[in-house]
DNA sequence: ATGTGACTTATAGTCCGTG
DNA sequence: ACACGGACTATAAGTCACA
């Protein structure tokens, strides 16, 4: 079983992909750090609900596309 | 228009008060201290995505019931 | 049972680089 | 373009005392 932040992070890299963003323009839209985005989508840290927002708000989707559901990850 | 954290915070107010918990019974659940659960509620902190989880488990929803959709808040 | 101030500690998030 | 890291800085996390 994947980790929150591992399927987080899956899940935004999938999402950007589709949108044909590349990494380091997309953390400039949402006006965060290229590295931190690296680390993002390879699950290495736990974002802010607020970080959330914004990366849903530039990859035009609701949060809840980009949160798996509570009982498929590890609490 | 409420910020994020706050619209969050009544929200999980509402939920909590639905299941009929007390503010710090229900900080305990969490692992957190009711200090920090107040100001949760109050939408004063802006808590990561695992907190979230956390809390969203205990009051047994999914965390998207817990929070605001992308076009009703600030950001 | 809850709000608030004043903390300390942990970690989110930045800025610089390398291959 | 992206992975990965070191060394920062800002802020979330967590504790406690008092109202």
């Amino acid at each position: 079983m994947q980790s929150l932040s591992e399927s987080l992070g899956t899940r935004i890299r999938a999402m950007r992909k589709l949108k044909k963003f590349s990494q380091d323009g997309f953390a400039l839209q949402c006006g965060l750090d290229r590295s931190y985005m690296g680390r993002i989508e390879r699950g290495e840290v736990n974002i802010t609900v607020e970080k959330l927002y914004r990366i849903s708000k530039e990859l035009e989707c609701e949060p809840v596309e980009l949160l798996p559901k509570i009982n498929d990850i590890a609490i």
